[in-house]
DNA sequence: CTCACTAGTGTAAGCGATTCCATCAGTGGG
DNA sequence: CCCACTGATGGAATCGCTTACACTAGTGAG
């Protein structure tokens, strides 16, 4: 019991209660409730009067008493592995404001230690704590996912596929394909990959249909991949800055080109490039994949998976999910955009960009 | 009525309820929840068996039941104008991951558009959705503030004051002082500050007070400040980038030593001069603030904020005084720490770093 | 002119916990 | 040997809503 004073007559100065709308407007809560809520018949005098009423008094309804009674909450969970991550937080923006417009919380999960998932899942999800939740780059057992979806709450994946849910992620394989034809087509034999580790515990290994669009396309072409030219970094710029490094450090086998599979490292790549002195592009052509907004200093050619829109989308769908339209369970396949600049030039050419 | 099945007797498979853990050892929900949330006496015993037939039948409380019936609801707010800059998700990971740990649940408040201000603080915290608020760089209405303390949900700044309420953040006035008596010790009498914009809104202007420093290190110093090496930029390393490079492309007044607000403008300034033809530090020093991850690829001297660490204090302060002790609502301002690395170098030294 | 319907409203039964109060068995002091 | 007290427990009243169900009055069809 929070506050059992002198019965219900009494409430000094807590906040306005259904009740004392209610009595302001001389109608039941029953009313009031529907009215304020939308649900169930009230003519139109009667709700312009108590929204009015409610206004006034500065009513707006418990939450977890709304919550408790209907069985929503509108609070919607975004479970990912890094918010301090530029593609993660970025998603997050676009998820978080998105909601946030449409009335609903954004929970935050980060399961960076791994730890908290089962309790996440478990503990919160299916206790209707969350009416709906994506998941960002995360794979869940096959069983957990059917446990949610089979209690009525709305799921969607970004960046991997969810079983029996909507997914979205942009076409990593197309856009691997893509970036390499770029370079192969400006003439570059030799090129080097840089891209993160092929899998890290639930996440989704974000970057091995980039790889896979990669090896495909140099086949295609029927180039060789050189094992020396494939490197595996953490995703940072730092990680790619070294690994850059150390790969164009001996001169007489460094590749003239290099596909990163984010801009982060896209951009570690060039200034490792050009510590060693080499001009971009004159001496080593790099295309990156992300749009990041530090790839626009560095004159990266890269190609936008537009992580922000990835975010928006998903959102969408949750809602939509949530007003009861049905959604389809497929993947959404978005189709990154090329944006050209001057990071990537013909072989041999004399400096100047593609 | 969500589930008003046939009476209480039938319940398919919904979740177990308080009073299946009770039914099942055979005692009164009061004693369960007793021995289950630790409130009250129970004996060591009866709570031993109550607590292993609450795991065996994977019993979860309920969370809107039990937030309403106790008022709290295990769930903090996390308030910020932006998650997709670098300082902020930092922080918001500091906030989150202790949060996580101890139980709670971080909501995110994402204000860039400042057009929810009022319905966050109006709706969510007083109307009990949030036990307690941390507040990011971000201004209150002094009424507001007193409000959310009056009603008794606690309140943590971090990065600007915050009336009444304890607040973190690093003593930037002194970070500034020292970053710029770092250059003027190394001789530079020439000295450049690009900061971000004086104020944004209802957020804190947030490098006001390092320019400051910078203002009365260089005053103190006895050297002059011109106008045309005060540079504005967005906090973005595109935006810084191309600020000093126009500030650069002049060869006749260009300045010897750069300091940035954030790492991240630095790291712009450094790839800008570089542009130019510019070796760092022989004929540019640069330093920054944040100790961001990128500044280390560039060889960037820095001021550690240590962002992360400012989450999670401030993540503990508000733990520390949602358990009942008191915290004093003063400001803690924490000190930063020099983070030397190469590109600060003797004025006309050549070119070995500092 | 009835009758089946619908729209508008009220009554009251939950939602699933927490917690106040009463009850009752031990227990050490006087 | 009695009594005030403490520790363990149960009964039942909330917390503040939502909503099933009952009811009334109007409305167009037959």
């Amino acid at each position: 019991m929070i506050a059992r004073e002198l019965s219900a007559t009494r409430r000094p100065q807590g906040p306005p209660r259904l009740k004392d709308v209610a009595s302001k407007v001389g109608m039941s809560t029953a009313t009031v409730s529907r009215a304020l809520t939308g649900r169930g018949p009230v003519s139109p005098g009667t709700k312009r009067r108590i929204e009015a009423a409610a206004k006034e008094l500065g009513f707006v309804a418990s939450y977890h008493a709304s919550s408790l009674a209907s069985g929503r909450s509108r609070n919607i969970g975004v479970v990912l592995p890094y918010v301090d991550r530029w593609f993660f937080a970025t998603v997050l923006d676009g998820i978080a404001s998105t909601l946030t417009a449409a009335g609903y919380d954004a929970a935050l999960y980060n399961l960076q230690g791994e730890n908290f998932r089962e309790s996440v899942l478990t503990d919160f999800l299916l206790r209707k704590r969350l009416d709906a939740a994506a998941v960002v780059s995360l794979r869940l057992a096959p069983g957990e996912t059917e446990q949610l979806l089979s209690a009525g709450i709305p799921l969607v994946g970004i960046g991997g596929s969810l079983e029996g849910a909507p997914t979205i992620s942009v076409d990593d394989l197309n856009a691997g394909l893509r970036a390499t034809n770029h370079l192969i087509q400006l003439g570059h034999c030799r090129i080097a990959f840089i891209g993160g580790p092929p899998e890290a515990g639930r996440s989704f290994p974000m970057s091995s249909d980039r790889r896979r669009g990669f090896e495909r396309a140099m086949s295609t072409a029927g180039l060789p991949i050189h094992e020396r030219d494939q490197l595996v970094s953490d995703f940072t710029f730092l990680g790619a800055y070294q690994q850059v490094k150390n790969l164009l450090a001996e001169p007489e086998q460094r590749p003239t080109a290099v596909f990163a599979a984010t801009d982060e490292m896209a951009a570690g790549a060039i200034l490792a490039a050009r510590d060693l002195g080499l001009e971009i592009p004159r001496d080593l052509s790099v295309i990156g994949i992300d749009a990041h907004p530090l790839g626009e200093a560095f004159g990266l050619t890269t190609i936008d998976q537009q992580a922000h829109h990835q975010g928006t989308r998903a959102a969408q769908l949750l809602l939509r999910q949530l007003a009861g339209e049905p959604v389809t369970a497929g993947h959404e396949l978005h189709r990154a955009h090329f944006i050209a600049r001057s990071s990537t030039a013909p072989l041999g050419s004399n400096s100047s960009p593609a």
